[in-house]
DNA sequence: TACCTTTGTCTAACGGTGTTAAATTATTTT
DNA sequence: AAAATAATTTAACACCGTTAGACAAAGGTA
């Protein structure tokens, strides 16, 4: 007998147990350890079996990004009702997203294509310079009251995430038009200048 | 004879010739399409050669990365002399900044860490449910007057792209202080607030 | 019960990866 | 010409994603 539904719900857990097997590796060893066979090995089966639950193993990923939106929006949803002032909502959401990223990590890594790709690369001048330059440049236009180092460091990595986010964004979805990059892009710079200059 | 230096510059000419087949095939077939044998090919040796001049893989991603580092620097340096006002010259090198990332993608993206992991992933409600429920509050923001698409669509942009590219910086760089972190985001949330409700 | 079919699972293999040790060839030195 | 050194390759290891085929367990049917 072992009614079809029953067999359906072991089927089902199988492939829950794949993604969550995946999660926890990825989470102790990081994306570039994952492996079908170790994936196998977290659920005690061999690698084949895999492949009848998921296509390849770029669904997994697909899978996990997908789990990752889910859980995200979960988060913001709640972060909504703290607040019933609609800035004081989107604040909050912005809060929330940011704690996710954070809480899981893992998954807002594969969800963004954010990569710890290349090595330790300890400090180095060469690394250094882009940033130096920018810094000293920030510090030259800021008013003499407001010069100091955490003043500066404030408004550069304020700077640097909106561009290199814009940047990210771009190179890894592609949804946005020239057009309003360049707006975006444009908006942000005179933007920070003037909070700059005026304090 | 063969004097030594001539011996020596052959081999330095080997080493550039690793670096730039590297760069070929990661322009034509991306990061993921990198191999030592298909550099190997590409310089008419086979595999082990390249361990001669390099410790591993990671030391040719890590000297393409400082090769980035250093064109970016010359990019920034040429830009600032396009203007004599600081802030002209601010702005300018953050252009440079966003130019090179979009000239030499490939070098940006071992740089800074951003990968476009994971496959297609065809538009889907889930995927876009954080964007709506964030572009939603901002229109319900956002004075009647200025309420079009377009500038919904910026503001949404903006927001993103700063919060992201901290958390990207985060992720890969670990070089900034918790308490600034919540200092530059909250500056950023409240700031574009702002700027939403006063256009 | 005996047979057949279906299902689940594994073994073995292919071609690929980074990397290393040993064998081989070429070059230089004596 | 012989010996020593350098340059280069071959062969191998352990891993990877993926697929085809073998095998065993279970189910249905007669």
């Amino acid at each position: 007998m072992a009614s079809k539904d029953r067999i359906l719900k072991v089927k089902e857990d199988t492939r829950c147990n794949i993604l969550s097997a995946s999660l926890e590796i990825v989470k102790e060893e990081g994306w570039s350890a994952l492996s079908m066979r170790k994936i196998a090995d977290k659920i005690d089966y061999t690698a084949p079996i895999i492949y009848e639950y998921f296509s390849n193993k770029d669904a997994i990923l697909k899978e996990l990004t997908l789990m990752g939106f889910k859980k995200l929006a979960g988060k913001m949803e709640e972060a909504k009702t703290l607040s019933t002032d609609p800035a004081g909502q989107l604040e909050a959401m912005w809060l929330a997203y940011w704690n996710f990223a954070f809480a899981d990590t893992e998954l807002y890594k594969v969800m963004y294509g954010v990569e710890v790709n290349c090595c330790s690369m300890d400090v180095c001048p060469d690394l250094q310079k882009p940033m130096n330059m920018l810094w000293d440049k920030i510090e030259e236009i800021t008013p003499e009251a407001l010069r100091t180092e955490e003043y500066i460091d404030r408004k550069y990595y304020t700077f640097w995430s909106v561009v290199h986010g814009l940047i990210s964004i771009n190179l890894t979805r592609q949804l946005t038009s020239e057009e309003m990059n360049r707006q975006v892009l444009r908006d942000a710079i005179t933007g920070i200048i003037n909070s700059i200059k005026n304090g």
